[in-house]
DNA sequence: CAAATCAATTGATATATGTCAACCCGTCGG
DNA sequence: CCGACGGGTTGACATATATCAATTGATTTG
């Protein structure tokens, strides 16, 4: 691993604060290797072996159920997934693949559970978090569960454009199917949504966003702090 | 507090395993009160003060916004609530009213916290409690992006009957209306997916559920561990 | 006991969302 | 250049779900 990757990985909030040696010796046991575009990390179910950190290209986390498919959540550069699954020695509850060519750190879930036993400001990491996964995925549960897709949608594009810095126009990080398998709904409902979205102001060009009339689409959208906020 | 209170809150995952003066000196700060039905113990948006802890009763956990509620769990004895909120002092996601007479433990955030940075075998215990709640939530969300709503109607009924011993016959724990809300869908719908079970051997007498035919529920409900599964 | 509630149910209807098929329009490879 | 392919869009239609109004039945309360 080159020095750059290993200290980046060092600078992750989970590993920051834990002990040189404890660190050395989780990256020793670590690999890391490239995957191309559409490879199948990991599948619901098998026994949690690796706890995976993406170095560079992006990861998209989905689950099956009876022939269904959805997308759970997109995981870039970089931070981990799969935590829960290597601390609690248990299943895979997600299935994960490359979106892109990426670069992926494996690290023994052995290990993690090891240093977690041995290092206190590791586990403290840990436990920090863990809350905040446990946080987000309640947001969204009340995404799904308090909005209709057209709300969804709106909020995600408002979340989306505050993220790339709050201009007008931006661009969507996602190819629109996968952006419906996220927001709970299939591609041709996502299309007719923006469509719908139209009378607010929103004008779409490819993947390009162009919010005309910032004050009626938030008028609508109705964002809250505790659903669309995800520094909290 | 009396001494048999005490030694069930003790006999929790979370506080098992820590330090007797810890405990001790958590429960010392420790208020224990005793609420009547549908008080409001909590309000999502307000800053995490206590970490709760119900005795005896139960609490339903649910969410607001934009004049819609929905219910998001309930929580009975002996258990904690709100955890990740006390541990990364950040405001509530949820709302938490009792859903009848209750008796609930409440202990200082801040004291929490303090002991989370004195006792390693707490922190873990955070962790293993953390991880349990996140992968619950994960379930939760592929059951409602995964399922209709007879779906999961029918994988609740299997999941409450293995919960109460496994016989034909059992008890629904919930009113109606909320274990529609927790299901995602309104009361009317309830009623009308319950009729819709009926070709698959469920009936329906008040609260009380007869499934006649294990088997006909089972090939329809296609019950699943990575999401019915509450102990992994 | 009678009136008042309230959860549950039912039917009629509206809305939201999914499905299927067709088409458009870029990109890529022969 | 052409044709195949795949993502995206559109329209027609089917299904799922919500809403509204009315009724029932059980429970509470004066």
């Amino acid at each position: 691993m080159p020095d750059s990757e290993y200290r980046d990985i060092r600078k992750l909030d989970l590993f920051a604060q834990m002990a040189d040696d404890n660190f050395t010796s989780l990256m020793r046991g670590a690999y890391v290797q490239n995957f191309p575009a559409q490879i199948e990390l990991i599948t619901e179910g098998e026994p949690s072996d690796f706890l995976h950190i993406v170095i560079s290209g992006s990861v998209d986390l989905f689950s099956t159920w009876n022939g269904r498919e959805t997308s759970m959540a997109t995981v870039r550069p970089i931070s981990t997934f799969i935590l829960a699954a290597t601390i609690k020695d248990a299943p895979y509850l997600m299935s994960a693949r490359t979106l892109e060519k990426s670069r992926i750190a494996l690290i023994p879930s052995q290990d993690v559970r090891a240093i977690f036993d041995a290092d206190s400001n590791f586990a403290r990491a840990i436990v920090t978090e863990l809350a905040q996964c446990y946080r987000s995925v309640i947001k969204a549960q009340k995404d799904l569960k308090l909005r209709t897709s057209l709300e969804r949608l709106a909020n995600y594009l408002l979340r989306q454009q505050r993220h790339a810095g709050g201009g007008a126009a931006f661009e969507l990080d996602f190819e629109k199917r996968r952006l419906a398998s996220v927001l709970g709904m299939t591609p041709e409902n996502l299309s007719r949504a923006f469509k719908g979205l139209q009378p607010y102001g929103v004008s779409v060009t490819g993947t390009r966003i162009t919010i005309d009339s910032q004050a009626d689409l938030e008028r609508f959208a109705r964002p809250n702090p505790l659903i669309d906020d995800f520094s909290t």
